[in-house]
DNA sequence: GAATTTTTGTTCGTATTTGTTTTAATTGAT
DNA sequence: ATCAATTAAAACAAATACGAACAAAAATTC
């Protein structure tokens, strides 16, 4: 986009004030309620100044934050109901490994009921919603904090899990290869996850059904490091084939129309 | 969700105070307890915060740190002047080691608008509020979380912290004697408030009025290693006498009307 | 200088927000 | 367990804000 004086102007107004109202804008500007808008438009799409009802204010930090929170919300059905079966299969007392992403903070929200935990992990996340466990001990490693996702990447984070060995490392996934190899976005959670496989006495994976067969650049590992896949929907054939090769136990949260049936019943 | 400037002052409340009733926020803001419920409804859905009968609360505190939220609503005024003041003093673009505490946190809350920053922190709730800050290197140190207030403390965390040597050191601390000794409840947190005196350049303490001739259990420096310190009151005669004889420039941040001021004007 | 593009203003139907009223649910005390 | 008081949700109405479509004005191009 090209802004013209006034677009430059408003948008200095707007950085200076933290928010303003269309009205506002329009009086100061001396020009129509319309007029704003479509300049309100164009520098919303531009990302330069977030738009509400009546007005906008700086693109700010909890806007974003809103939005993740907001995804996280999004497709939680089969996120949940993977994060339930996986929290049914950990059992009380034992030490995990967990690792970044959605779907793990889900899982932890399921594990705030087991008792004597103990957890490793990398994901702010995680560690706020166990830490609400009394009897759940939390170990967060050290780094630098990813803003998007509250992650924490780099080399201490990959030093300090080797220092352990749990017995369940649960990794989530941003895709799943049609040879089977497991790939993500980020080289450096990459690294993180190779070292949470090395030090857990088994791998258990969570992949929701959208991630087989989506690309990723950065290998991570082979599906025969698994030990077990948890998933929403039973994966495609090609699969299937390959799991039960890899030796991979793999168990399908279905939807279950009972969990429906009492929802309806308590409300 | 798209908040607008009323639901984000109202996060932002309740993230201060811990929780607040719907009647509280309807006449807080202007509005009918109606509107207070949409908008909670909205943010709750977002997962920002939790509802009960009567009133919101920062989503996921159980009856355990209730307590502490409850200590930090304790005396909020003066803890936000400190912060204030502290934020103002602290200049864009330096790093910082942060350690845990109610106050902490209300600066964290201060300096989200600060550019540049590199913080290092062993509170899990500083690190969270800073990590919404795109233009924060937020690093926070490994260990075993600490349920009742979201803080790191052991060995792992000391070594970290001695990587660094940071600008500012900013501690919060439990009370200060009469001798001018600095004392905390708890010696794990006390071995790191050391690290932190160790590895910055500056240390400034936050320290409102409650905090003279409190007395606490472990001595962890005295205040002649403290470069600056924040205060919501002059203290008593005998401690200005001493803060001089140590060196310690004193920052009293007073009640300023014109705050309250911005406040009724925002709304 | 005419034709074309871009910007701005105007109007109108639609969507959103807020307050009001009514109905349902929750809580605490008998 | 039941009842009264409080709180929440649902439904509706009024006010306000939004976006689309079109006309007028200004700027640009040839």
């Amino acid at each position: 986009m090209n802004p013209n004086p006034r677009q430059t102007q408003l948008l200095e107004l707007v950085q200076a004030q933290g928010s303003a109202s269309i009205e506002f804008l329009a009086e100061t500007f001396s020009v129509t309620l319309q007029t704003v808008r479509r300049d309100v438009q164009r520098l919303s799409d531009a990302g330069l100044l977030s738009r509400f009802h009546g007005g906008v204010r700086m693109p700010g930090s909890t806007t974003e934050n809103i939005a993740y929170r907001q995804r996280q919300a999004l497709s939680l059905d089969g996120k949940t109901r993977i994060a339930k079966a996986i929290a049914a299969a950990v059992p009380h007392g034992c030490s995990l490994i967990m690792n970044i992403g959605t779907t793990m903070e889900t899982v932890a929200r399921e594990l705030r009921q087991h008792r004597g935990l103990r957890v490793i992990t990398n994901n702010l996340n995680v560690a706020q919603i166990l830490s609400d466990n009394p009897d759940c001990e939390v170990i967060v490693t050290g780094g630098v904090v990813r803003g998007v996702d509250r992650g924490i990447v780099g080399e201490a984070t990959v030093d300090f899990i080797r220092q352990f060995k749990v017995d369940i490392g649960l990794i989530g996934i941003s895709g799943i290869e049609a040879d089977g190899t497991m790939r993500d976005f980020d080289y450096r959670e990459v690294k993180v996850a190779k070292a949470i496989i090395e030090h857990s006495r088994q791998v258990w994976l969570a992949a929701d059904s959208t991630k087989f067969n989506r690309p990723a650049m950065v290998e991570l590992a082979h599906l025969s490091h698994i030990d077990r896949l948890f998933t929403d929907a039973p994966p495609p054939d090609s699969f299937a084939q390959l799991l039960e090769h890899s030796g991979v136990e793999c168990s399908i949260a279905q939807d279950t129309p009972a969990f429906e049936a009492t929802l309806t019943l308590v409300r």
